[in-house]
DNA sequence: ATAAACCCTAGAGTTAACTCCAAAGTCAAA
DNA sequence: TTTGACTTTGGAGTTAACTCTAGGGTTTAT
């Protein structure tokens, strides 16, 4: 059980941050000290890792929220609904995937398109490179 | 040359969007009629396509602007830097597919773990997934 | 030729996700 | 035992990225 100047500091996120997210239902800390301090476990700090890296990569909190809930919601739901919550949210990250590939085409094909020389670079054919990318999604 | 309605609707987000991006200089009209409408080319329609689909995956305006700013300094700055500057961004958007997996990997080990029955979820070791998903990372 | 549907600018309002502040209690070390 | 670093709450302020409004001009269809 750690205090709050802990594990935000162990996760680079500040106090008033942990606090917001456990007013926005993100993460709650697991209990309090005597004194009202928050104390947090090692899954707390687990949880939020996860949070910080979906959030990384361009989730919402709210969408955030709905990942976490497949854990919350647990006692409420049949297998099934899990299931099928799961698959949506797998189709979607996976669209993400599909989508980052693409520009990360964009940016390699540009970056093998320019000859790296000390010369400005207006020869080199980096627009239309972007361009062509672009046109083929 | 299209007006901006046409291309907020085939790119589906709003004529307000639009100018704001122009304000922000993300995107810019080609040029404007007779009575000062935008007008846009289909290589405007293509940036504009690579803007969403870079938003969509979590870059802010001012990241995307740095990618586009590849294309428009491209008279002052030499290839050298140019292409050092993209592999920055490759790396930055690997890291960033990197997470998405970790993410991916997550839900998936949680729908694999849900039987997918219609009684309730309690019995499922979805809990487990996530958390020791989130320890390896 | 006139109504509907489009476009313009400038600027105000909104939402998400923090971030900061004040006033006060708690804890560890010198 | 007192200083300083921590914690608490409630609420105000900030930033990014829109979104809307007002008050006007333009284009198109009937
Ligand atoms: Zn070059
Ligand atoms: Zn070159
Ligand atoms: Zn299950
Ligand atoms: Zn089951």
């Amino acid at each position: 059980m750690v205090k709050i100047g802990e594990i935000a500091k162990r996760l680079g996120v500040s106090t008033d941050t942990l606090r917001y997210y456990e007013k926005q239902g993100i993460l709650a800390s697991s209990g309090r000290s005597e004194s009202g301090y928050r104390l947090y476990t090692e899954q707390d700090i687990a949880q939020l890792a996860f949070v910080i890296r979906a959030k990384d990569v361009g989730f919402t909190l709210n969408e955030i929220k709905e990942l976490l809930a497949i854990k919350v919601d647990k006692q409420s739901h049949s297998c099934e609904q899990v299931k099928q919550f799961t698959s949506e949210k797998i189709s979607q990250v996976e669209r993400k995937i599909t989508e980052m590939n693409a520009i990360l085409n964009s940016l390699k094909l540009l970056h093998k398109s320019c000859c790296g020389g000390d010369e400005p670079a207006i020869h080199c054919s980096i627009l239309s490179a972007l361009e062509v990318q672009n046109d083929a999604s």
